[in-house]
DNA sequence: TTGAAAGCGCTAACAT
DNA sequence: ATGTTAGCGCTTTCAA
């Protein structure tokens, strides 16, 4: 009835070798004499023998995939991370097991579990809230966690970022050196790092740095949706603000059209400056300016790392920075 | 030294029953005497005991997890669907292996080959010339084949989509009814069945409900990038065109951009009509005019679609067809 | 309701 | 260079 599955038990007994020089000849062990190669080779050919990888991962402790946790595949960001990491993943002969965790901190734990129980011999987390659960789960997976574009405060987690504080800064000095006297801060939830921590940090020592005293007011926290960006119009004009750093290209996308749509000249009356550089800065109108990040890269940087700690290779730094660029579109002058 | 792990074993040692009473438990047989039941979980909690996922699925001959082929994550069409995928798969307890393919036909078969040595319960293939090579390679699959968003012109392969004939059939009718005398058929690659079998053919079929004769030289070829729709723009002038329905919409927003960076006036002097309805639609402006298509459904559905399949449960229809819909925004008048 | 035991298909010592 | 033989950790008859 069922398509009858050949095992190598089948190829051993045909090719009259055992079982194990059958499995040598599978994973390209030298210790076999060319002729019985040939011979087992043609076997396998004949039957269209195919290992079964789950009987080798329970044999061999390996399964050669890896687990990918991601906010939101649908976000142009991180699926640019993604393929990156897949790129790679398919370059080491590694298959990557998908999860979107809306970064959900309970799908996000239970995820994390049934990668574990899936046995997966790597993990790469992209989500910008570590907690504590997030970090105990991180610490008792005997697979390896790389953070992709994602900090963890601590320092913790072996990661590939580029650097927040340092990158928000220039861009945030730029804006006020071109003479914005005030800039807003757009940003994602306050509760991740990456805002609280890294971005807002630069934000301010842009400030300082310009003798400016910072104003609480214009700090606009909202979700990573362009509909959170486009509503924000009459606020940002309330608070008077000038110009705008925004920390996700979608968001900024929704602030720019926002902006526009009533009526409000940009670059001329108000600057916006994003944090991406995804391929959405060159879709609008006018293109957004933006801190420029090597996507693809920081995926890919990311399993390159993760292969590394797989196969205990030697790694010289865990928290890899990768560097950043500022891109002048449209949206500054 | 490493972290032991606790199996099945250990749990049955403990709690002083068998193996297969702790799998009853774990798997929620209900032939288990409460008090047993009760037993053997305290010690589950106890050790942490986690069942491990790899033996399992040697055993049962079930991974609960899919594959899913898909031409680049980046391309928000097919992340989209990709999203739908992955909820409904979560729902069902299933998880998605993703492999990126780039429509490449033999790193298609490859993928394919790994995910069916990996012993997924299912694949969803999204992308759109199924070769005969690969065809084959779906028929030979114990494991079953959903197609998402893309069409096999065999009919022979369950998958889910909207009607691609009728939908173009009448985007292009309207077009026409508002008055374009030479509108353009701006599409992918015309080896890939649903635009050289379908969209062309809806796009035939209004032309000739209209009495207008096909003229060759409105037919673009071009790949799915934003660049490529971007330089069409002499190209779509020298043709005379002054209308054009696109295949993709980030290849539509290159249109717009050139012809709108070109100074024509979209959609006063060129309309356009784009085919997804992706959320790019909404971020350039104009805002285009699209076919609607319910994206995150066709995953969702596809996804449900298949774990029928892989349940044997009654399947009435294997070729699922979705709704479309028009939507007008600012690119035609 | 529970247990014994035979696999699932492969890898990895260990022998030879 | 090749074969023998334990497992890997679980599910699943079959008996009891």
């Amino acid at each position: 009835m069922d398509k009858q599955t050949v095992t190598i038990y089948d190829v051993a007994r045909e090719a009259a070798v055992s079982m194990a020089t059958v499995s040598r000849v599978v994973n390209g062990n030298p210790n076999v004499k060319p002729a019985t190669r040939k011979k087992v080779l043609e076997v396998i050919d004949r039957l269209d023998y195919r290992p079964n990888a789950v009987a080798r991962g329970l044999a061999s402790k390996k399964t050669t995939t890896v687990g990918v946790i991601i906010p939101d595949v649908t976000n142009v960001y991180f699926s640019s991370l993604a393929r990156g990491i897949d790129d790679i993943a398919m370059m080491y002969k590694y298959n990557i097991i998908l999860a979107n965790s809306d970064e959900n901190g309970r799908k996000e734990v239970q995820v994390l579990n049934t990668l574990m129980a899936k046995q997966v011999d790597g993990i790469i987390f992209m989500g910008n809230e570590i907690t504590d659960d997030l970090r105990k789960e991180f610490e008792r997976s005997k697979a390896p966690v790389v953070l992709a574009g994602s900090v963890d405060d601590t320092g913790k987690t072996p990661s590939v970022n580029i650097d927040y504080v340092a990158a928000v800064k220039e861009a945030v000095k730029n804006l006020i050196d071109r003479g914005s006297k005030r800039v807003a801060f757009v940003s994602g939830p306050m509760d991740q790092a990456i805002n609280s921590q890294y971005r807002l940090k630069g934000y301010k020592q842009a400030l300082a740095g310009a003798g400016i005293d910072f104003d609480e007011s214009l700090v606009f926290e909202t979700d990573y949706s362009y509909q959170a960006g486009q509503s924000l119009e009459p606020a940002l004009l309330a608070a008077n603000a000038d110009s705008a750093f925004v920390g996700d290209d979608e968001l900024a996308a929704g602030v720019l059209n926002g902006l526009t749509d009533a009526g409000i000249d940009v670059p001329n009356k108000f600057e916006i400056v994003t944090s991406n550089d995804t391929k959405l800065t060159e879709l609008v109108r006018p293109k957004l300016s933006s801190i420029t990040q090597p996507l693809y890269d920081i995926g890919a940087v990311a399993m390159r790392l993760l292969t590394k700690l797989m196969e205990n290779d030697e790694v010289e730094e865990n928290n890899v920075v990768l560097p950043y660029g500022l891109m002048k579109r449209q949206s500054t002058k």
